[in-house]
DNA sequence: ATGGTGGCGCGGCCA
């Protein structure tokens, strides 16, 4: 089976891309942030005629995630247990044996702000969620916009990003951190080129000089890495005509 | 240090 996760930037503007999508990849899941959409709009109609089951939880002009996937999902969840938080950044559900969390974590905006306080408190509070969810739910995948490059080989640039926003240490100590709940890399299970991104600025046509950053991420837990045949980042709808300025996650598990 | 672009929505925030 084949799950990605892809931050689309408005939901709104980039359903025919996600349709166009869909169609030519088939995966079995995908996980959507920054949908943008308040349920009531979500376009369950025509991604239902695509084939896709729909879930999400959305708020107006921010953030918002949903899950599209060929299996209905169960035992769904919008909130983190201990955040009475407005801002919808998670959505997770099961799909047959998977546990799938989709995630949006917080970008922080700079370091030593009051939104970079707000994202390591999100992530410290998520990962106490996922070492319930992950005893609870084994074959765990926990997917989405992560705002994280864990290390340098995810940079374009490292040292112009030394200690920025989405390098610093503290963030790369809470992604060490959700790894160690039992969780791995899929990209780095296998061998990958060098400079490989999933987030490429609008300004600066840093797309084009392949001026990016890897701070999408699909971990998966132990029995699901096992089962793990391939992982990548699908690059071909960053080039589209008015594009989000992310770009599709995959992961190829076996059965 | 700033600005560069894009989405939302029509001024300024967020990324």
């Amino acid at each position: 089976m084949r799950i990605a996760s892809w931050n689309v930037n408005s939901l709104r503007v980039r359903l025919p891309q996600v349709l166009d999508w869909l169609a030519r990849n088939q995966p079995d899941l995908l996980a959507l942030q920054e949908t943008k959409l308040v349920d009531a709009d979500f376009p369950a109609a025509e991604l239902a005629a695509a084939g896709y089951h729909c879930l999400y939880s959305g708020q107006k002009t921010y953030n918002g995630v949903a899950i599209l996937s060929k299996l209905p999902g169960t035992g769904v969840l919008t909130d983190l247990p201990d955040l009475d938080d407005p801002q919808r950044r998670i959505l997770a559900a099961g799909f047959g044996d998977i546990r799938l969390v989709n995630i949006y974590v917080p970008n922080g905006s700079e370091t030593g702000s009051g939104k970079y306080a707000y994202k390591l408190d999100w992530l410290s509070k998520v990962t106490a969620f996922l070492k319930a969810e992950i005893a609870r739910y084994p074959q765990l995948a926990v997917l989405g916009d992560f705002n994280i490059a864990p290390d340098d080989r995810d940079v374009y640039d490292p040292a112009a990003w030394h200690e920025n926003i989405l390098c610093s240490t503290p963030e790369r100590q809470a992604f060490q951190g959700l790894l160690a709940v039992g969780l791995q890399d899929s990209f780095r299970l296998f061998e990958q080129p060098a400079a490989c991104f999933s987030w490429w600025d609008y300004r600066a046509a840093g797309f084009r000089r392949n001026l990016g950053l890897r701070i999408d991420h699909v971990l998966l837990s132990e029995p699901l890495a096992l089962r793990c045949t391939a992982a990548g980042i699908d690059k071909t709808p960053r080039a589209w005509e008015r594009p989000s300025d992310h770009a599709p996650v995959v992961a190829e598990l076996s059965g």
